[in-house]
Formats: C-alpha cells, sequence, structure tokens
DNA sequence: GACCACGGCCAC
DNA sequence: AAACGTGGCCGTGGTC
C-alpha cells in the first residue's frame, strides 16, 4: 500500500506524522549511475505505519523535494534506515541535505558476517539471509515500496543481532563515518594530467626499449612490415610464456617474479630488461587515471568500500589511489585545486602502538609514551649496547624485527624480510639470535603469541569490538586481525570526527590511506586546518588507545610528493 | 563473449 | 612445526 504525495501540502501532512517516529527507511532511485550528474528521481519512505511515494517530476525539481524532506532527513532526529547509504548519500549531499544517524542494512550485513561477506550485498541478498522472505530473484531490484518496507524490516531484525554480537560500537562507528567517505568520494581530487600522460608517455618508451633489448639479447627480433616486432616469440606480458622460454635457456627457474629471477641477475644480467620492462609496465597503466577523471569535475573520484576487506579496513577502486606508487614523479601528479594546498597528516607506527595496546606490553608501551625511537630501543636490545650508540644501520635491522615479530615471523622469514625491505643483509644465525633477544625483552608480545598459540581462537575481535572469522590455527590471522581492525576502527572515527571539524573551515577531505589522509584547503585556513587534523586524528587514535600516544605529523604541500 | 583463477606487483 | 597481513589492477590463459 503505497501513498503518493504529488503536492507540498502533502509532503507537509506527512512530515507532520512522521516526524515523531523513531525511525524512517528511505529508497531512492536516481536519473543514471553517477552522482555528479544525475539526481533522485523518485523517493520512497517507510514507517512503521506506511509507505509513501514522491517523483520528483511532480515537484519542481530534486532540490524542491529535498527542502520539502529536509526537516524529516537532516540532521540527528530519527534514524534513517538505508541499504548502502553511502551511494545514497552522494546524491544527497548534492542536494545539501547531510543525514546522520543512519542505519545501513547492507554494513550491518556484512558487519554480522564477520569478514565473511567482502561483496556488497544487494538488498534482496540480505533481505533473503536476514528476513522471512522468499524472492523470485535475487539479482533484479524489487519494486520500491518493497524495498522500502524490507530496509525497514532489516533495521528491526538486524539491530537485536548486532547487540547479540556485541557490535554495536563497530556497527554506529561503520554508520556514522558513511556521510563523510560519501562526501570525499563526490570531493574527488585533481590530477595533474599533463605532467602524468608525460610519465606514462616515457613508461611506454621504457617498455619498448627493454622489450627491444631483450629480444635482441636472445636473437628473438622478426621484421616486421610497419617497424619491427620486439616482442615475437616471447611476450613478456605473459609469465607462462616467459617461464618456459626461460627454462629451455637453462635456468632452473619455477616462477618468474622479480624475488625469483634476483639471484641469477648477475649470471644473466639480461634477465634485468625482464624487470626494466615490468617497472615501465606498472608506470604505464597509471594511465588508467586519466581515463577516470570525470568529465563533470575534471578530478577522479575514487570508490570506498568500507567493509570490502575482512579486517575491516577501506578498499578503494576505481582507480585505486591506496596502491598509487610512492615515487615522487607520480605523487607530484596528485595536487590541489588552483589556489589551494593539500594538507596532509599521517599517524606515525601506529600498527606498532595498536599491537603494544592490545598486548599490553609495558616495555613497549612506556617507550612510546616517553616518546623514545622504539626501533632504536630494539636495535640496543638486540646488540647489547646503549640505545645512544646504535648505528643508522643497527635502527634499520631493528626496524625490520619490530615490524616482521609483532606478527610472529619465523627466522628465515625475518632475515628475507630484513633484506628485501630494508636492505640489511640478516644471517639465518643472526636472525635465530634476535627472535630470541626480541621475545625476551617484549614479555608482553611473547605472552600474546603464546597465548594465541594456546587458544587458537577462530573468532577475533579489533578494539571497536569488529569481528572476524579466521581459520582455526591461523596464527598470523590471529595476531594480525585485530591490529589492522583496530586501524580500520581509528581511520573511520577521524574521518567522522574531521569531516564534521573541517565543515565551517571549507577544508574538503579529498583521500584516505589506512592511516594518512588528505585535506584540501585554501592557503587561509591552512595552519587551522593542519592542527584540526592533528586534533581529530588524535583524539580518534586516543578513543581506542588509552594507553599508548598516537601522534600525527601534518605537512603542507603543493602535491602528494611533497609530505616528509 | 563472459567469467574466473592466477601470477605478478603496487600500496599501507 | 611454521607462519606478517590486508587490498585492487593488469594481462594471460583457461573454461563454459
Amino acid at each position: 500500500m503505497v501513498t503518493r504525495l504529488t503536492t507540498v501540502a502533502d509532503v507537509q501532512a506527512f512530515a507532520q506524522r512522521a516526524w515523531p517516529l523513531p525511525v524512517l527507511a528511505v529508497y531512492l532511485e536516481y536519473g543514471g549511475p553517477d552522482p555528479l550528474q544525475h539526481t533522485v528521481t523518485r523517493w520512497t519512505l517507510a514507517t512503521e505505519e506506511e509507505v509513501v511515494q514522491l517523483n520528483t517530476a511532480d515537484f519542481s525539481g530534486a532540490e524542491k523535494v529535498a527542502a520539502l524532506l529536509s526537516p524529516l532527513l537532516t540532521g540527528r532526529s530519527r534514524v534513517k534506515a538505508f541499504h548502502d547509504a553511502k551511494k545514497a548519500l552522494r546524491y544527497l549531499l548534492r542536494l545539501q541535505l547531510y543525514p546522520e544517524r543512519l542505519f545501513d542494512s547492507m554494513l550491518a550485513d556484512q558487519l554480522l558476517s564477520a569478514g565473511g561477506l567482502l561483496s556488497e550485498p544487494k538488498l534482496v541478498e540480505t533481505a533473503a539471509r536476514h528476513l522471512d522472505a522468499s524472492f523470485s530473484s535475487l539479482k533484479e531490484e524489487p519494486p520500491p515500496a518493497v524495498a522500502a518496507t524490507l530496509i525497514y524490516n532489516l533495521r528491526k531484525a538486524l539491530v537485536p543481532q548486532l547487540v547479540q554480537a556485541g557490535l554495536v560500537r563497530s556497527a554506529e562507528l561503520e554508520f556514522e563515518c558513511t556521510l563523510a567517505t560519501a562526501e570525499i568520494e563526490n570531493n574527488g581530487l585533481r590530477l595533474d594530467t599533463a605532467r602524468l600522460r608525460e610519465l606514462t608517455a616515457r613508461a611506454a618508451q621504457k617498455m619498448a626499449a627493454a622489450a627491444q633489448a631483450f629480444a635482441l639479447a636472445f636473437g628473438l627480433e622478426s621484421p616486421h612490415l610497419f617497424g619491427t616486432d620486439f616482442t615475437s616469440g616471447v611476450n613478456l606480458n605473459s609469465d607462462s610464456q616467459l617461464l618456459s622460454f626461460l627454462q629451455k635457456q637453462g635456468l632452473p627457474l619455477r616462477r618468474v617474479s622479480a624475488k625469483a629471477l634476483q639471484p641469477f641477475l648477475s649470471q644473466y644480467p639480461v634477465l634485468q630488461h625482464i624487470l626494466d620492462y615490468r617497472q615501465g609496465a606498472v608506470e604505464y597503466r597509471l594511465e588508467s587515471f586519466l581515463s577516470a577523471v570525470s568529465p563533470v569535475t575534471g578530478r577522479l573520484h575514487p570508490t570506498y568500500s568500507q567493509l570490502a576487506a575482512a579486517t575491516g579496513r577501506f578498499s578503494c577502486s576505481n582507480p585505486n589511489i591506496q596502491s598509487f606508487p610512492r615515487a615522487r614523479e607520480y605523487r607530484a601528479c596528485i595536487i590541489p585545486a588552483p589556489g589551494k594546498l593539500f594538507a596532509i597528516a599521517d599517524y606515525s607506527q601506529i600498527e606498532l602502538r595498536i599491537a603494544a595496546q592490545i598486548c599490553k606490553d609495558q616495555r613497549m608501551l612506556e617507550a612510546f609514551r616517553s616518546g623514545q625511537d622504539l626501533h632504536r630501543l630494539t636495535a640496543g636490545i638486540l646488540m647489547d649496547k646503549p640505545p645512544e650508540t646504535v648505528t643508522p644501520k643497527e635502527r634499520q635491522a631493528a626496524k625490520a624485527v619490530n615490524f616482521g615479530l609483532i606478527y610472529a615471523m619465523g627466522a628465515a622469514g625475518l632475515a628475507a624480510y630484513a633484506t628485501q625491505q630494508y636492505g640489511v643483509e640478516m644471517t639465518l644465525e643472526e636472525a635465530t639470535r634476535f627472535r630470541e633477544r626480541y621475545f625476551q625483552a617484549y614479555r608482553g608480545v611473547a605472552a600474546w603469541h603464546a597465548r594465541a598459540k594456546r587458544e587458537q581462537p577462530t573468532m577475533v575481535r579489533s578494539l571497536s569490538g569488529r569481528l572476524r572469522r579466521v581459520p582455526k590455527g591461523a596464527l598470523t590471522n590471529v595476531l594480525n586481525s585485530p591490529v589492522q581492525g583496530t586501524g580500520a576502527d581509528i581511520l573511520k572515527k577521524a574521518l567522522l570526527l574531521l569531516s564534521r571539524a573541517l565543515r565551517p573551515l571549507g577544508g574538503q577531505i579529498v583521500a584516505m590511506i589506512h592511516d594518512e589522509i588528505l585535506v584540501e584547503t585554501t592557503a587561509i585556513q591552512a595552519e587551522v586546518v593542519a592542527r584540526v587534523m592533528s586534533r581529530a586524528m588524535e583524539e580518534a587514535a586516543a578513543a581506542f588507545l588509552p594507553d599508548v600516544p598516537c601522534p600525527v605529523s601534518v605537512t603542507l604541500a603543493r602535491s602528494w610528493a611533497e609530505k616528509e
């Protein structure tokens, strides 16, 4: 039973009826898939007693409808229930609506799955899972009135489940940071396309040159009508072709990754061409960023998924800005709008700090509280010398030990990791000794690992309570998930605090990368924005880490490359 | 032609 | 006994 509201008086009457109600379910339809150029065409709202529907076409534009519904949808009065609220909010934000106190049945479903539901479930899938309802198709969207009612009923069914599972705090965090996430997606970020185009052109040349050099070295070149196809014979993009070719040349390889090729590099310098080709390919792929620029805003608008990672971290796609190369020349292509600046804030060593909080290792906590350099402290312990006398090389090795051993890496793994990630030669004997000394020094860490081995839990929680189911005996998952999950808790809390704090300042969050937040601001406000950022981020960390400080450093910059 | 698994590699 | 984890994207090569 749907009531169609066609006049201002109809809407006002409904608003009066709905005003005292605690919950309103919202289901929106759009003129197209892009919130930057399309708008809401139909609004379906469900309460306990009725379902009403407004067609934008019956009013003078979506802005008009938004203004009429604003008292019901904006602010913190009553719960607004959605399925996939972020998508709806991207449209509503463009209509100047800022709904808070949300419930999202999609996120609730994912949270309840304890990391087992990484794709975003459609409304009917969630309904099929959690309501006594059957659907003719799990692919098609149900009629809007049905959809709005499902959302309303899902909230009723899922809230007790969230309570039962101890997921209330995590759920509130997720629901509250959705508005900030939608804002960030709408904000987008600016790409220096001319500059990136030059770099990708150079990368293409690098690939061609490397392929040519590789082919010449093996006499593989074959004349072609239009130039020479130097890749003939072996397609360097094909690992399987490359593997069988190199095996035929007598190399005892099982894989052709850079790591596998490394030992043969001095004997077969031509292998370097393969690595050069791959490096060129990685850079060349950034060309996809050029085509991802929105024709509407001229900016990139990556999509963030709140719960596509089992630990609760954000994932990012189209394009994935979270894996953008660190190399300065590339990061220099990410720039603020003309006349503006970036304020780039990140947490220092947040994972180690979270791990220290979780295992409550007193020595580590005390080191962080007194502002000591943990890597230096560890180096002193490993080398049995005062921290002041630690050399840069020893500190570097200790860094590998700190990051590696926190998740119970073995001696062989540690030695390899030290070389590969930190450029530190470490023998197996040294790695073994370092492990022993490390676990003697950090008894809390040792006890944490021992307990995980002993108890072999299959469910673990972050400090907000978010759940992840892990395979029995998967030690590293047991140790790592609560740490990464708490990192996600902190970032999400920081985003919601920050987006509120920035609103009156006109600063815009334009990207987040696990422990880092990029804000675009006017030069005049930059100093204030920087202070607001460090305060919000430190407050967010303190909400979960009572025993360890989490200092934030902020850099003002004219590109992403300028971060310290 | 659509879909998927996999290897390789980027980030944190 | 030993074990660092979490993602997305690209191209290949296989299947249906």
